[in-house]
DNA sequence: ACCTAGCACTCTGTGTTCCCGAGTGCCAAG
DNA sequence: CTTGGCACTCGGGAACACAGAGTGCTAGGT
């Protein structure tokens, strides 16, 4: 059905379309890679490729141009990620190691990502639900005022205003704080809800109600998922691609956070460190239709946290912004691992 | 020189040209407005507001179109900042008043003020430089490596990881959390240099190396001026309008946080409270050419925090504009101010 | 059974020409 | 100083022709 030769003028169409963004011929096809065989005989293979919805030709007597299908197929099977130069993966080696604080390799990895592939880059904050209590800190400000600070194992801090039902002494404060990081010290998030739910009997009564409205709010806190932060950068770069459907909309959907949670995280979920690529309309949102999403999720081997990757046009370098993709998600697990 | 009428139909050019974005003719504006003078008389207005450089027409025999002095001159006399709905300063209020912490704030102002001002808004941080310190916290991780966390009045939160040059006990470490705040509780930020250094001297000698660390780091941490964070959301409102100059070059501008901080800080530093409107090519930077910036301080009365602002196309709606950027700046000084 | 050469056909994109109309500048009269 | 009239200038759209690239098909060769 498709033989290999046939194989191959795909991959050497697909190839052509994206280094030129032009449709691409039969006749130049046949000469620029060394199929040994004639522009007709591409021809009819370009014909039997048609048939089976692989490439098109945007309008009668023009070259053909890879579908989606096409371009699936060509990450499938035909291609291979291209590993990155060894000056590359020094520089990006070089500049995470650099960051400071969780925030700042969240945003230098974004901007790398951007720079490496000259796409849109997206990083999901590492999520907090295998991370682990490192301390929580309560702060007196005035009378009735406390900020509540969580602290991760992952260097994560949130913090939060509580407003107290009545003026607390300090010193109960204080022995709130002891009594909140004994019972949660070292445990995973997720299971704070438990380990705190009888923690108000467990101290004097005129700590409870204080204590019951920290807690309130603490775990508003995990709830609220502020894990699923995502940030992107490198809008820049799709400003000379065509979309096929107005960038407008494209940018809207980076900017609603809840798309682009689902853009990275619709997923087999099986294997999450592996590379999922997305083309053209294969994605959900009808906004982008025109683009492709090529992800993976990050994070010390088993212990994925989250996941990263970048947008661009459906007509973009596969093996190349997967072999970027893959590779910065790589270093970024080590960094965050080693921190 | 420039007398009533030739102000006023200025004044008509500039408001036709911004709602239909088309070149406006003498005729139009004759009878659109209802300047009691015949076409001729507006054309002959016309031809010496051009002669002093307030207009221009793309080619000949076009119609007129306000040039950057034009605006200029309109923003600055023939205009005022219209006040908001009701609805809308409603719809402000609630908005921002469900803010969880800073970083929510933030984000929920800028996206506010993008979508009021179907532009790209851009919010600086509150700046460190008049907070005071609320607290100081030390958490030990492991051996030797701390992580320090600095609380300011303004509800943010700074944190670093700490490697000590030596192990450290943990009533050591907090022994030296209450010298820390025993000496900074309540002290500006731009103080605390003075303020710690001689604070490794007056510690028992043991304790003076990983002080000493700790301080170095702190210290960082305030010059690293984090405070410079600037964001931004709206770019999807860029989409249609036209630049003068491609939409990559403000896309990139945008993600240049040095840059756009001196688009928002560049301003007369006499009166931080007032409306900055900096037209075209005011602006200094190459690729922002054919954009006009509309900032304004923020903060409680006196006490300047920091700046936002929006991006936007030249040919905008300055006296909507205006009024949008000062309403939401004034809400989110008094969310601030409550907090 | 497959490849190849040749050929007629079909498009798109580009360049040319032409014309309409909006808008102007200028002038002379009110 | 304003106004009506008038000739002039361009930009932009429609109509048209044309070159070039690319295709599909068929017939002949291996």
């Amino acid at each position: 059905m498709l033989d290999d030769r046939k194989l191959a003028v795909l991959r050497a169409i697909v190839e052509d379309y994206v280094s030129t963004n032009e449709p691409v011929g039969s006749k130049a096809l046949a000469e620029r890679h060394n199929l040994k065989v004639s522009p007709a005989t591409v021809r009819n293979d370009m014909a039997a490729l048609e048939e089976q919805g692989y490439i098109a030709q945007p309008h009668t007597s023009a070259g053909r141009v890879p579908t989606d299908k096409g371009y699936r197929l060509f990450v499938d099977r035909l291609s291979q990620v291209k590993p990155l130069s060894g000056a590359e993966r020094r520089a990006i080696e070089t500049f995470l190691a650099g960051a400071v604080d969780l925030d700042d390799v969240v945003m230098r990895t974004v901007r790398l990502l951007a720079q490496l592939t000259r796409q849109v880059a997206v990083v999901q904050y590492p999520t907090l639900n295998r991370s682990t209590v490192r301390h929580v800190e309560l702060v007196p400000l005035h009378d009735r005022r406390v900020m509540l600070v969580l602290i991760t194992n992952m260097g994560r801090v949130e913090q939060r205003m509580v407003e107290l039902p009545e003026v607390v002494e300090e010193h109960r404060i204080a022995h709130m704080r002891g009594v909140l990081n004994d019972c949660l010290d070292g445990c995973g998030l997720s299971s704070v809800p438990e380990l705190v739910s009888d923690l108000p009997e467990r101290l004097p009564v005129d700590e409870r109600p204080a204590m019951a409205t920290i807690l309130s709010v603490l775990l508003e806190t995990l709830v609220e998922r502020h894990d699923e932060k995502i940030v992107f950068a490198g809008a820049a770069n799709l400003a000379g691609a065509d979309l096929s459907v107005g960038l407008r909309e494209v940018l809207e959907a980076l900017e609603e956070q809840v798309v682009l949670m689902r853009l990275l995280g619709e997923t087999s979920s099986d294997t999450p460190s592996a590379l999922t690529v997305r083309i053209g309309s294969e994605n959900a949102y009808t906004g982008l239709r025109g683009t492709s999403i090529v992800a993976t999720g990050y994070g010390q081997g088993d212990n994925q946290l989250a996941r990263l990757g970048v947008l661009g046009p459906t007509r973009m370098d596969y093996p190349v912004t997967m072999g970027a993709v893959r590779a910065v998600a790589r270093y970024v697990s080590q960094i965050l691992a080693a921190s």
